[in-house]
DNA sequence: ATCGGAATGTAGCGACTGCTACAAGAGCCT
DNA sequence: AGGCTCTTGTAGCAGTCGCTACATTCCGAT
């Protein structure tokens, strides 16, 4: 077999979640090879070894990200669904100002401006979060929505422009802007 | 008086526009003095001459680009209002589709990067540039609109967002999220 | 005519970039 | 034991980074 020695602690399943870190801290555009390495606890040599270059290694970092972004939904998947599509509104907008994701979010329009610029990797990690965030909102749509799936489709984008105005300063036009939806309206469609 | 020589033909004023497009076409991120020096037909000395370093020429360069960012949306200003939130909302799209604001949006993302994460003028040059589309967004609302800023706020929220999911190769997600929006709908409120 | 200051060119500094050449250790198979 | 491959360390390369020292030119003020 070709992995039967059990050596080695270097691999790139050891590796990506300490780069993970990193760039979660320091951010993706200014990272270059040897503060990687460094917070991985190795040198530029070796991530070269194992990723082949850095693009190579951006793309499975981003990979990875958007693994744990999908795993970290998935576990705070609620058990029932939301009353109202407000609540379904709240929930989303509880979830957005937690810390980890607060974080998170910082990284997130590095991923988005990469992946409007078409830097390899950028597009289909981003593309796969937003996925996952989208399927993770139907679940917690009403139970009685008439149009759960449109729903889901309507309030992610209401909400990435809201959390996009918050980056900017905007984070009042942002919170007005859904009091002024229909979310605040008490039944979705009468 | 300090100015009265016409000597020289480089200055701030008539640098700025060549940086600007400079970075329009290869980003913010990547942008080192040199290749933005050679864009505006000078060397990296006299960028750091002029603006004193780096930061500060990125700070200006933001500033402005903010400014022709704001002339532009005076300049496409509609003599006439539109008739329905429906009718402005296709003309933010429509606007939004243009050549000259599709290759901007690249742009706009890494300020928003540059804002999320804190970098010196990001963040000023981002509020300034939502502040005015807001505004712009305001004048184009009908005029027998029952709450035309809180129905300007709320259009440009779910326009941002829908950029963010186009940027993102989730177009048609935006799409639909738009036709299931109350904009889809003859009028605002009945 | 001379001085002074603003503007510009040339050269280069030290730090950092991604990446590689080379050698050596470590465990495997025969 | 002898090789073999996988893994790792040390050094270093060529290029780029932001920035600066130094010298020069040029023009207006005196």
């Amino acid at each position: 077999m070709s992995q039967s020695s059990p050596k080695s602690q270097l691999t790139k399943e050891t590796l990506l979640p300490l780069l993970a870190a990193h760039v979660m801290e320091h951010g993706l555009g200014g990272a270059s090879l040897r503060p990687l390495a460094k917070a991985a606890g190795t040198s530029d040599r070796m991530l070269i070894y194992h990723f082949g270059n850095k693009e190579r290694l951006i793309v499975d970092l981003l990979g990875y990200i958007a693994g744990i972004y999908a795993a970290a939904l998935e576990a705070g998947i609620g058990a029932e669904r939301a009353a109202t599509r407000q609540e379904c509104a709240a929930r989303i907008l509880a979830q957005s100002r937690e810390p980890m994701m607060q974080t998170f979010m910082v990284l997130w329009w590095e991923i988005v401006a990469g992946s409007a610029r078409g830097l390899p990797g950028y597009k289909d990690a981003a593309e796969e979060m937003m996925t996952k965030q989208l399927t993770w909102l139907e679940t917690q749509m009403p139970a009685d929505d008439p149009d759960p799936k449109g729903g889901a489709r309507y309030l992610m984008t209401l909400l990435e422009g809201s959390l996009m105005l918050g980056a900017v300063g905007h984070a009042r036009t942002a919170r007005e802007a859904l009091m002024a939806s229909e979310l605040a309206r008490p039944s979705p469609r009468d």
